[in-house]
DNA sequence: GTCACGTTGTGATACTATTAACAGTAATCA
DNA sequence: TGATTACTGTTAATAGTATCACAACGTGAC
């Protein structure tokens, strides 16, 4: 399988997302415009990103949803899931946790870790929170693949420092600080602050409509 | 003032973080290279984003951090701060009000909205409370700029419509939905369960290395 | 059948972003 | 002083991404 690019990636999983969600109204089809106009991108973008996934439709029917769906599954998922652990469960931990409980997704969140002694050895939304120091040989007995990094700025690099000697390949991190990791670990970062300040700063010069 | 990128943009704020945070160690001045290190860059990265910022250096000494600094306040921040407000006091909600509370940020949340009678009329980590129907005319008067989304998917749609209508020209929006809104809007999307799907993938094909 | 229509698949093209290459320059030192 | 060094500023080259334009195709109308 050829490596897909990151932003047809991320469009993919905004199609099986919007897929997934919409009444399933008449046929088991889709056109590229009607895709397209649930994903607010372009037709073309659209198709060329199917390419990319090498799926095929029909110039009249569209493509196959179920298909597509499980197509796009091939290329996103882990055949057997993955598992992840979260490091820091403060406020957005907890908010994260709370949100990914219960939902059957692939990507599960096995263990949590802090160092706040308070919190350890606690159950949140069904996962429990376990003592920093045992991250790296619990994770690697677990299997996990994914960290999502989620502690105070100072301490995000030696989290994923523990990450990476635990074996994980992915990083999610909030923290707002550029990770250094060895080649092959990938890292994801949400830098909310940032968002927040890169949409003030274009906001800044757009003139607001009167009403 | 020109156009800057959107990508520098985005290393600016990193750049601007990084210079803000760091130990005021002797000169005041900077090297690309030392720059890059910080922000994980590479220094031509560095050059290129200053040379679009109108800042020069000197090949001797590097960049002098407090001049830079005040040029990049100019560029990405308002002269006169920026009211924000928030959209749906749930996890992700109070989590952001909590972190944003306090410091002397240019960027200031003066409101909060939500349907949850609930939630209304109270007070959260300083930030009172709205009736969502109060939005639009409440934003107005305040003279608000920003609007961050963090309701239900569902809701997220009429939320950035009721902002639009309020003469807000950004959104910040967390809801897993891609909005449409009028030409002049800025929308920054933070799409956390993309990220973590988009890191599982890539994760997945990478090969962990042995202890 | 065949014509018109609306769609897909994709080469070509344009745009955006990153990296390489190097000329220009100030400081240092033999 | 002239050679050396380490940096900046910028043009050129490359890579990554999005869009344009259109040939190819299946379907339905007639
Ligand atoms: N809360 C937000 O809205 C928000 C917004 C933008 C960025 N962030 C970033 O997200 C990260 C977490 O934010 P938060 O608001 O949840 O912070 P928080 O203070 O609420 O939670 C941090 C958690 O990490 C734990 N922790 C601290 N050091 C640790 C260590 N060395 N090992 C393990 N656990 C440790 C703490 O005990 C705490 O539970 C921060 O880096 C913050 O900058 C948060
Ligand atoms: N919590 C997470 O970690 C997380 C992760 C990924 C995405 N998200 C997204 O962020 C958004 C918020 O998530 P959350 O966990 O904070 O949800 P939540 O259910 O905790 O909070 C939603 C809030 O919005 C309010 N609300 C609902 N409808 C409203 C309306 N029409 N007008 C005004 N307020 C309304 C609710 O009263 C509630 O206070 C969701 O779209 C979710 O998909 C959250």
């Amino acid at each position: 399988m050829q490596r897909i690019p990151s932003k047809t990636v991320e469009r993919l999983i905004v199609y099986r997302r919007v897929l997934a969600s919409r009444v399933e109204g008449r046929s088991g089809h889709v056109y590229s415009h009607e895709l397209a106009g649930m994903a607010r991108v372009s037709a073309v973008q659209v198709r060329r990103d199917l390419m990319e996934a090498g799926f095929s439709g029909s110039p009249s029917r569209g493509y196959e949803v179920d298909e597509l769906l499980g197509r796009i599954d091939r290329i996103l998922d882990a055949p057997d899931g993955m598992k992840a652990v979260l490091v820091g469960v403060g406020n957005i931990g907890r908010a994260l946790l709370s949100f990914l409980a219960g939902r059957g997704l692939k990507i599960e969140v096995v263990a949590a870790f802090d160092n706040d002694a308070a919190k350890i050895d606690r159950v949140i939304s069904g996962c429990r929170v376990y003592d920093m120091q045992t991250l790296p040989e619990r994770s690697r007995a677990l299997g996990v693949r994914i960290g999502v990094i989620a502690v105070p700025g100072p301490q995000a690099q030696a989290a994923a420092d523990a990450l990476v000697e635990a074996g994980v390949t992915g990083i999610l991190n909030f923290a707002p600080v550029p990770l250094l990791v060895r080649a092959g670990v990938q890292v994801e970062q949400v830098d909310i602050m940032r968002a927040l300040e890169k949409v003030a700063h274009f906001a800044k010069q757009e003139k607001a409509r009167e009403v």
